[in-house]
DNA sequence: TCAGTCGGTGCACACATGTTCACAGGGTAC
DNA sequence: GTACCCTGTGAACATGTGTGCACCGACTGA
């Protein structure tokens, strides 16, 4: 009964379980970066995670619930990402600036994961749509909280952040979707990407003064 | 020899061809509603269609091919669209809220087409992914010229011209993507995605007189 | 009228897939 | 130390898949 207390060769048991199904989670994230999901196999997974076809029912009920798990790993590190803004104390200084170059790099860092975000999130498999979608939505909310921080969107309405985020999100979804598209090894087609998601953000930004003037109900 | 003078039985032949030929293309495009695709079957598409799979050779040489020809037909009723709004006289008065609910209205009655792009726009198969690109960036090209001809973007650089009607189909496709995703017969879900959408293309225009005080290098 | 073209059929094959079942072998609990 | 649990194995199956091949019947062109 007594189930955390034990020796450190306890775990060995899980251990080994967890290290296998981290196994098959990394295979399929491998051939996803070249295939969508609905059209990814069991035994395509299992053969490159090399374990037996029904191994994998030890870890996992359906593919879809390896699916599910890939979206919770992604998200992730993409709230890693999100933490590490917050706690930069330069972003202060040049805010878009330095969130592009953020995002740039943990879409390089963790490309597979990006990709295959962009890749499920009109994909063919529901259950993912819908799981993806919850959690960017999650995502924006959490920005929007950091927005209300700034000094001037103090009086914002909380909708209104919600929807600035929501923007702002949008243009980052864009932009990570645009680099991993991007031909790879091309710096200048890179550059282009990134100069164009600054002034994105800039335009947008650039709209926020002019945004009291009209009330949060929808303008005529 | 003589090819088209000809009695009016003559195209008979070519006519049949071309009916299954769209049949096979309304089965996929049928079909793509609940899968990607990726995941789309010969078989599938032929059984829908009411033929032979080996039928299907008769009229294309691929899976790849008909997905092309897909994209082709969804592209041509989104030119439709924007030659729609180009021919409307109202679009001069209230631009945002005729154009969103022109985009609104095409996105309902071609749903299938949307669904498709929005689907493939990153999907697992890499030539459909570029093909789509390529569309899009001739869509967004088109819309900067319609942009150039406003008068209050008379000075504008063919450059942000182009960078701005990025933002906008940027947002148009998100639009589109949250309306396709939306809860269906859901009236104020999606009253609240146009909502939005018009409020997110408000924000983006009143971006644009601030925007004359940076030049067209990348800003510090 | 007659040979020919051509879209559609039916059969066949080799292969990949999901899932089942009994089984093994070693860590775990007592 | 022993019985048990649990992760991984191997064979087997029904089913779905792409594609080659010979064939047919009707429309076509002269």
């Amino acid at each position: 009964m007594n189930v955390n207390i034990r020796t450190p060769g306890s775990a060995t048991r899980q251990e080994r379980k967890q290290l296998t199904r981290q196994a098959l989670l990394d295979a399929a994230l491998e051939l996803l970066e070249e295939q969508s999901f609905s059209s990814l196999s069991l035994r395509q997974v299992t053969g490159v995670a090399g374990v037996v076809p029904t191994a994998f029912y030890r870890h996992f009920e359906d593919m879809e619930e390896l699916g599910l798990a890939l979206i919770d790993e992604s998200f992730r590190t993409l709230r890693a990402m999100i933490r590490a803004a917050r706690a930069d104390p330069r972003t202060n200084d040049h805010v878009i600036r330095n969130s592009v170059e953020l995002l740039v790099g943990y879409v390089h860092e963790h490309d597979t994961h990006f990709r295959f975000i962009a890749r499920e999130r009109f994909g063919g498999v529901a259950a993912l749509r819908h799981a993806i979608r919850v959690e960017i939505r999650l995502f924006a909310s959490d920005l929007a909280t950091d927005l209300a921080r700034l000094p001037y969107l103090e009086r914002w309405s909380t909708e209104d952040l919600q929807l600035l985020a929501g923007l702002m999100v949008n243009a980052m979804v864009s932009t990570a979707e645009a680099i991993l598209d991007a031909p790879p090894n091309n710096p200048t087609a890179e550059a282009e990407i990134i100069a164009t998601a600054r002034r994105q953000l800039r335009m947008i930004t650039l709209g926020i003064p002019q945004w009291r003037s009209s009330p949060t109900s929808k303008p005529r």
